[in-house]
DNA sequence: ATCACTATTGAGATTTATTCGCATATAAAG
DNA sequence: CTTTATATGCGAATAAATCTCAATAGTGAT
């Protein structure tokens, strides 16, 4: 089910694409970033060239457009300002993440009902999914103790759990 | 439980911030704003001026982002590059979105278990919750019929769902 | 293997969204 | 009414991402 070089190269040319050695190594280095990172474009370019690969900026961002468009890279849209890419496994490794849009902390957790209800939702209109991510926004603990109560504490109980 | 001029003067004092008549004209916007309508940054500023209301594009910016943080709007991110804003309504108006990645077109839907789970994980944590966002990014079906086959496909099934 | 075609690359300029700096204005609290 | 710190407006400054275009190089066909 894992992605190679030869299926990413079978995918591409079944769009009138191509397989080049930066699209090929770009994928090698999410397919060994350990579990849990994500780069941003500048992380990646950073990373290559220091190995010193032979790429350009202008590459990464598209090679990473053309990747998240795929299906095979998730772009994730954190609290930096600036979106962050990882590898896109399916179950049971799909994960979600909660953010402190104080401090800008990420916490990933799992959780297989999320995926199902959104290949459902997705099926009901014939679309296909590439991707669903839940983020939650929030605030930490420690961020908390700071002094940042949020407001809206109350209006989150579900109807159904209001009543108790 | 809807968020009045007043309630909001007392939630910025309540932080040692102050109730603007920008602060409480954008207020009035995104509450009369038809529901499952998103504005940009831009859109809110050219609706305001248009309307002859005073205010800046800095101020805009500046207030969607302390409207975001106390959880009063909630920070969109489909796929047009820049951020959208809406109310940020509990259940049961709390919606999520599904996302075109080829047209942009976006869908809502409701799915208060989704709510639910959030919350449980964040309780789980100690933190408190702003928001929650499903996003699914897909590929439509008349972008699909136009020749945008996604390569995921046989991917996302659950593991649960494969074997059938 | 070679060819022709067209996607892709690199480098830098450019665009677009968003933030910043600072002087002025103005809510809020006493 | 005064004080004080927050908020505003304007334009400049950033930062992320995209575009331009000439040169390069995968791909499929021959």
């Amino acid at each position: 089910m894992a992605i190679t070089p030869n299926s990413f190269r079978a995918e591409l040319n079944n769009k009138g694409w191509r397989l080049t050695p930066q699209r090929e190594k770009i994928l090698q280095v999410f397919q060994t970033l350990p579990q849990g990172n994500h780069l941003s474009a500048d992380d990646l370019y950073r990373f290559l060239t220091q190995r010193r690969e032979e790429i350009s900026l202008s590459t990464v961002y598209r090679t990473l457009k053309v990747m998240a468009r795929m299906g095979i890279l998730r772009e994730l849209e954190l609290a930096e300002g600036h979106k962050h890419y990882e590898i896109n496994t399916a179950s049971p490794h799909h994960h979600h993440h909660v953010v402190c849009i104080q401090c800008n902390r990420t916490i990933e957790f799992e959780n297989d009902s999320i995926l199902k209800q959104s290949l459902k939702q997705v099926e009901k209109y014939g679309w296909q999914m590439l991707d669903c991510q839940l983020t939650i926004y929030g605030i930490c603990a420690e961020a908390i103790d700071r002094g940042y109560p949020a407001i809206n504490d109350a209006n989150w109980r579900c109807s159904e759990m209001r009543n108790n």
